[in-house]
DNA sequence: ACTTTATGTGTAACCGGTTACTCATTCGAG
DNA sequence: CTCGAATGAGTAACCGGTTACACATAAAGT
């Protein structure tokens, strides 16, 4: 391996001249840096970023902790968060969560062993103590805190869109799929869509769910149906929910969107090539993703921050899963 | 921050006898070592990987490298390396190349600075200069190389298989999609398609592609059905092309299967969910990333092993893109 | 001509661990 | 009872960078 040292010995000067050049820092004469260089070159040196990190206390590293890459839904989110710290030279130390407290807790503590400067988690436990001890710049994705900054979309208004969209296609009992109950936005979603049910009087059964994981919607899908037979719209908690109802919408002979009309939450990819392709609120995934960077770069220069929270709009995205909306309504005008 | 030497001045005794007690190596009286654990527990310390990595030229983290975990194909190989990772304790730095050489160049330079033991990749380039020279560990995945362990599906069977059921089920004039050019499995899938083809004389044409993006897979579809209006049976290099070929077909009104059939290659999450769903090889890529990673923790612990080259079996996933197999081959038996 | 200030470079301490080496004490074998 | 081996623990060098500080020389003011 070549060091700072090697360099220095060949370019005939000490260690902290390299450095100086390295780091465009302090006096260097012009001839000595052209000289640096040249050994630079020639030995095909890049300088150590752990010895660098251990002095400086800080790494060139965020940490990234989603739930489940596996999930259609946030490569999108991660892919956003690269894009943007690459531009700004930082690397990702990436983890999936499963939901799992522990396993966020092991990845937490080893982005701090490594130094990372910041950390972006879609978590699921924004309160617990393992983020709060933290004194590096932690911004939540997908997910909403008081005690840290967050990018997030609209849950409330997607979940109100949601639910005036399958009113005015023509349902009449509503069944709402509430996601995890410590998942903000999720909840958000839920109140949403309750909301404008409530507000116009339309019937609606509530279904909860623990998890995002497709296994549990499957389960969820079936006690839907059971539970409530004559169910003529589904406001899902997110896409893989809607396709696990759809699913067992198709199973049970249920024409959709004729007899049963199903939004989902996300727009992932793909499902928009199902059958019947599946109306959605959509959130715009990557930019949230991208957006979380920025904001986590600019917490790490230390810019004072106006807006901590960044709330992303939504918006409905009509495919066959839902009906045509009747026309008669602002006749003129 | 927590520091060894905080232990030691807690614990009463020299940071050397605390790294011992860290380290479980050479001598430490019981007294000591409970003594040493005690303050570790109310110092709260967790060593710091930096230190560490630092002194020894090696830390516990490994690079993942894939063009592009938006690709759906990708998130199940990159869950795979990880789930086994973890398990041993490593850790994942995660880039996108986005089959760019630069990128790629990039990131192996940022995983050598940081002293990453491994380098799982999913390159395009794995003949390039920049892993000749590596001295850690590096696998390729879904990648073939003839200088580096690799672990991959078997393309050719694949491919053969492909145009033996495509052919089975009455395709006669069948239209090859040939995957990059550079990409060894992407190959042996045409290779294997065409071997099958021309041993059973059925007539077939060829669409090259340059990359596995979406995109371009929409232009070859176009350009498919324009040049060969009359294929009755399409054989795709993956299934985000199979895709694009189905969307094509439909939107030029050919029935799918009964007009042609499709087959795609590598099973991605939901394609059994479109309509028609999508008939298609199957990569076990979860099980390829697990085995990368396995392959690749026996390779930094220096174990001597036996098979640098683990190809994976691939299958035929009947769906609705293909239509149903004539029985009347072995009718008594 | 004489300070000041700017420019240019080297020495060595430091970051937080690990480990080679040293030294002291205890133990077991002959 | 003696001596080598085993046990236990501390000191300091080291990993590869960064930077405070010292020092020398050149340029700029007065």
């Amino acid at each position: 391996m070549v060091t700072i040292k090697d360099v220095a010995k060949h370019a005939g000067v000490s260690v902290a001249t390299v450095s100086r050049v390295l780091n465009e820092i302090g006096y260097v004469h012009e001839d000595t840096r052209r000289m640096v260089e040249k050994a630079i070159q020639e030995l095909d040196y890049t300088p150590n970023e752990v010895a660098r990190s251990l002095y400086k206390r800080k790494s060139r590293l965020i940490g990234l902790l989603l739930p489940d890459i596996t999930n259609p839904y946030f490569p999108q989110l991660a892919r956003g968060v690269e894009d943007r710290m690459q531009e700004s030279g930082f690397r990702l130390i990436f983890g999936n969560s499963d939901e799992s407290e522990q396993k966020e807790r092991d990845y937490i503590q080893t982005f701090v062993q490594n130094n990372a400067v910041g950390i972006i988690s879609s978590t699921n436990f924004p309160g617990m103590e393992s983020y709060r001890r933290l004194n590096i710049p932690v911004v939540f994705l997908d997910r909403i805190s008081s005690d840290r900054p967050a990018v997030y979309a609209d849950g409330r208004e997607g979940g109100r869109i949601a639910a005036q969209q399958i009113i005015e296609r023509g349902s009449r009992r509503v069944t709402v799929l509430q996601g995890p109950a410590h998942i903000r936005p999720a909840q958000d979603r839920f109140q949403g869509a309750v909301e404008v049910l409530q507000d116009t009087g339309v019937a609606y059964e509530v279904i909860r769910t623990a998890s995002f994981a497709l296994k549990e919607a499957e389960e969820k899908a079936k006690e839907l149906f059971a539970a409530f037979p004559d169910t003529d719209g589904v406001i899902a908690s997110n896409d893989m929910a809607a396709i696990a109802v759809l699913h067992e919408a198709l199973r049970l002979g249920k024409k959709v969107p004729e007899e049963v009309q199903i939004i989902g939450f996300d727009d992932i990819p793909l499902i928009g090539l199902l059958s019947p392709p599946l109306s959605t609120i959509r959130q715009p995934a990557y930019d949230m993703g991208y957006k979380a960077a920025e904001l986590m770069i600019r917490l790490i220069e230390g810019q004072t921050v106006e807006l901590r929270n960044i709330q992303m709009p939504v918006e409905f995205v009509e495919r066959g899963s839902t009906r045509k909306k009747p026309e008669n309504e602002y006749v003129d005008r």
